[in-house]
DNA sequence: CCGTTCGATATGTCTTGACATATATTTATC
DNA sequence: GATAAATATATGTCAAGACATATCGAACGG
């Protein structure tokens, strides 16, 4: 049921939350979003709605973008080299890092 | 009930819709998702699954991407310079456009 | 052993999403 | 200008599934 594609938000999803060192209630008590649908989510349990979609993200510091096919790689080139991760323990997180180079490489 | 960035969302699948010159019932033949849920959907009156969002979005040549907040920006711009109308009639489109300003425009 | 914290599960409620139909909107004909 | 057909969008009803609340069992520490 779940498109593919969907796995991979959930994905980053998850990731940027153990990134942040929260636990699912947590996340749940910061976006209102039930601990028990958290777990549902991240297993891949569910079909979520877009808001709560939203919701989470916004909590984790991330946003929901509809990018058009072509800017893709040039998107995800920009990501990666921000990798999200990078805050608090390890430094000060440069703005944007000099990576524009538009690579094509592809997330797994 | 729906979170603004989920209006933005779905103001930018309508535009795209609409922009390729597709009815709600070509896209729902495309989408396998029903008109008259499209319909509701770009009314607002409905919280959409994400696989919907997904699946709409494919057929749209848009894709469904979590950026961390910092990279918004960045991304934009991107996106910006490509304006996903151009296409077919405009003429080939180029790849990328040289617009890596990183520019804080943001969007209305 | 008991309390706390973690993710997973069970059941009840509310809304999406599917199907059919109604209401615009456009176009053609008289 | 009125009527009718064709096309586009909106609305009503109902079942499937997301979401809410409460609880469970495991892991850790006092």
């Amino acid at each position: 049921m779940a498109t593919y594609l969907l796995d991979q938000l959930i994905d980053t999803l998850k990731t940027a939350r153990e990134a942040r060192g929260l636990s699912q209630r947590d996340l749940s008590v910061k976006s209102r979003v039930p601990q028990s649908h958290i777990s549902k989510i991240e297993n891949g349990a569910v079909d979520l709605r877009t808001s709560s979609l939203v919701e989470l993200a916004r909590v984790l510091d991330l946003e929901l973008v509809l990018v058009p096919r072509r800017a893709v790689p040039a998107v995800r080139s920009i990501v990666r080299g921000l990798a999200q991760g990078k805050r608090g323990s390890d430094g000060p997180l440069a703005e944007v890092p000099p990576a524009y180079a538009l690579d094509d490489e592809d997330d797994g």
